[in-house]
DNA sequence: CGTCTAACGGGTCTGAAGTTTCGTTAATGG
DNA sequence: CCATTAACGAAACTTCAGACCCGTTAGACG
């Protein structure tokens, strides 16, 4: 047997799958109610119903099974909505995020797994993935503002996807400001004029 | 004796001040290297060449602990620079944030404290009132702005100071971007476009 | 349907985080 | 300069997260 073969590998059908969809489940439950701070693997395998061996076994750290569950998290994408101007269709990032962030039980889970992600490199790397894909699937509504000559040739579609959430959770992160409906508008509103200006033109300094 | 006083704050001279400023700055040397995850209260006494008696009674928790230390660190300003524009002074905000956060030392530590906050309802209230006063202390620059007409009367100088960093600290902890001068001077050009066109008036959605 | 073994899970052990105790040191006020 | 006691600190104690052992369960493949 070579050994070095992360457990769960070699057959993932079946219970495998079933005690990792529980584990990751518990862990959702338990950040969210927890925070990252004082959470621990025993609680969570309770939670599950599942043997704390197991997910010290196969997570080891809680780093480490958070940054599973953002892989999974990674994996169910919500489609994006398509209102036909700039402006709208981030207007209804901002509030999706907006909403997102709002949500007690969202807002503190998503807290949590930014906490986590900032004292260990490999959490870090599955949350700018999970981000990744996130930003990716809005992205082409920048490209078609393009299209229509709404923002300039080269205009980088992620980073003005970036640039509207970027004041939301800020907000909730460390100003600890309203998160209303106008903070969003006002994300996505100064987010399209700064697009329109050109700032987000890839490579270069401001045009005019 | 009226108990429920908390320790340090009948003496508060000498000594106690004495080991108030060493475990302090232990604890800031504790979160730049480990990160607030895995960092107990034991090292922190041992670098401070205190008891670890005394951190338990004083601080209790390492989010207590934090907490303390954005309150110390709050108390030392860094004043801003003027150069006679807005986009000027934003820039010049924009890239002190941007080599704070990039340097090595400071990144890790804010990242640490931001990671505190998230698990901590009275640490949150610390880092809030912490870049409440840093936004206060450029905030004065928007208003200059104002009054010379380059942005609309009853812009919020707050949330334009506020817009410059978020992106900065999106990339810090969410993307993984990079942080260098030119998205600091991105971040600068977007939140003085939005705040020309009238995105951040007090209260108002947009104004044509 | 039966064999093989990957993966799970209960029980136990250990080391370190955090608490309590009590003696020592040094601010504070006169 | 002395008395008072707030605050510190060393060491013993407690608790529990996380590691380990080994028997049990159930996927994978013929």
């Amino acid at each position: 047997m070579a050994d070095g073969v992360e457990p769960g590998t070699v057959r993932p059908g079946g219970r495998t799958a079933r005690v990792r969809q529980a584990v990751l489940r518990a862990a959702e439950d338990a950040l969210t109610e927890q925070g990252f701070t004082g959470l621990d693997l025993a609680d969570i395998a309770r939670r599950a119903a599942v043997g704390k061996t197991t997910v010290y076994r196969r997570w080891g750290t809680v780093t480490g099974l958070v940054a599973d569950l953002l892989q999974d998290m990674a994996e169910q994408s919500a489609p994006r909505t398509e209102t036909g101007s700039l402006l709208g269709d981030l207007t209804a990032n901002a509030r999706l995020v907006q909403r997102t962030l709002t949500d007690p039980r969202q807002g503190a889970l998503f807290k949590a797994l930014i906490a986590a992600a900032t004292g260990d490199a490999k959490t870090a790397a599955a949350l700018h993935r999970f981000y990744d894909i996130r930003v990716r699937e809005w992205a082409p509504c920048v490209r078609q503002a393009a299209d229509r000559g709404e923002v300039p040739e080269g205009t980088d579609p992620h980073d003005v996807i970036r640039a509207v959430s970027a004041p939301l959770y800020y907000h909730l992160l460390i100003s600890g400001g309203r998160l209303d409906e106008t903070a969003a508008d006002r994300a996505a509103e100064a987010a399209a004029i700064a697009a329109r200006a050109g700032v987000f033109v890839r490579g270069g300094g401001k045009p005019a």
